[in-house]
DNA sequence: CGTCTTTGACCTGCGC
DNA sequence: GCGCAGGTCAAAGACG
């Protein structure tokens, strides 16, 4: 089953769930004299707006986070069905895909995934093709690619992401997929350090800026006493990292966090790559996990889990019932003082 | 004055 | 070989 309820530091509420429904509404009508049901009406109407607004942002954020995940598993599928058809044919040249993509980001597709590790080591050397691309997955292996995706402020035009790093920008392009320009960054570090990151706005949500990180920072964290996360931004930032592209993935607010594991219906924090990792039998693994996550039926479970996950959390209620009542509290407190 | 950003030109890889 | 597209360079300008 999967576990998608809100920890939402509300442990006293979840234990005093009942007690806490009798408490909210013995304080609204206990409030009652002092403000106006209208007020107290239109008030719970907005939280309720916004509280709605906010679950649609989530759906929209998830959704992102579960297409990325399919394209990403096919890929994985792809390029395993190409590694076993080349260790059955090792004379066979590496047919060329039909679309005109481009070595580059095939790489970042490929280490997305990381699964250039688990590679068998059988490698048919005869060939030219064989050795390039025995160098291509070197290539790969020594290079680490990862996509980590920000929520901006709709207004905010820039492309600037708030990853704690000091980066210099060298360069901007239009490309041809994508509407909005490309920007190019190396680490300030550079040339000790070789990390790169291109940063782009999603074609699908303008106010998700999608940053393509090459490579691995050679020194401390910046803000490394600051941040509690090396990956995650600033939690002062108005950027929201929706989390990179692994199937098993962080929503990171400035608050709560919420872990969505796909690989598997039970809740487990291990990355399927590290399941991979440690399966003595590493592919079988991945396209087993692969075809559980595949099925129409899993995919919709899990949009129902959410959804009524949500709603029927008692913690989540308990939250919202919190927020409200704290709201007209705190409006109380607040007209009684002036 | 040093650092950073901008931006057009150039380089490189790939498909045809 | 040519054209296209992504990536990089480097000169010029902005800024503190």
């Amino acid at each position: 089953m999967v576990n998608t309820s809100l920890d939402l530091n509300i442990r006293p509420f979840r234990v005093l769930d009942d007690a806490l429904k009798q408490e909210v509404q013995s304080s609204f009508i206990d409030l009652g004299p002092k403000t106006p049901v209208k007020e107290e009406t239109s008030a719970l109407v907005e939280e309720l707006n916004r509280v709605s607004a906010e679950n649609k942002k989530l759906t929209e954020m998830l959704t992102v986070l579960c297409e990325n995940y399919n394209a990403l598993r096919n890929q994985v599928m792809e390029y395993m069905s190409k590694v076993n058809a080349q260790q059955s044919q090792p004379d066979q040249p590496e047919s060329s895909s039909g679309s005109r993509k481009r070595k580059s980001d095939s790489n970042v597709e490929n280490n997305n995934v990381n699964i250039n590790n688990n590679l068998g080591p059988s490698e048919s050397s005869s060939s030219d093709e064989a050795g390039s691309f025995k160098k291509q997955r070197e290539e790969q292996v020594k290079s680490k690619i990862s996509r980590v995706y920000f929520r901006t402020e709709p207004s905010d035009t820039s492309l600037i992401v708030k990853d704690g790093y000091q980066w210099r920008k060298y360069g901007q392009k239009v490309t041809r997929d994508n509407p909005s320009p490309r920007a190019y960054f190396k680490c300030s570090f550079a040339p000790s350090c070789p990390v790169k990151k291109k940063v782009q706005r999603s074609v699908e949500d303008q106010s998700i800026l999608v940053a393509t990180y090459d490579g691995e920072h050679n020194h401390p964290h910046p803000n490394s006493k600051v941040e509690t996360s090396s990956s995650s931004p600033p939690s002062n930032n108005k950027s929201v990292a929706l989390g990179s592209v692994p199937c098993s993935t962080s929503v990171t607010f400035s608050g709560p966090t919420i872990t969505l594991d796909l690989t598997k219906p039970s809740t487990s924090a291990k990355r399927p790559q590290e399941e991979a990792r440690a399966a003595p039998s590493p592919i079988p693994a991945a396209a087993a996990a692969a075809q559980r996550v595949n099925s129409p039926e899993f995919q919709s479970f899990l949009v129902e889990q959410m959804a009524s996950s949500l709603t029927k959390d008692p913690s989540f209620k308990a939250a919202l019932a919190a927020a409200i009542s704290g709201k007209i509290l705190q409006g109380n407190l607040a007209d009684s003082k002036w």
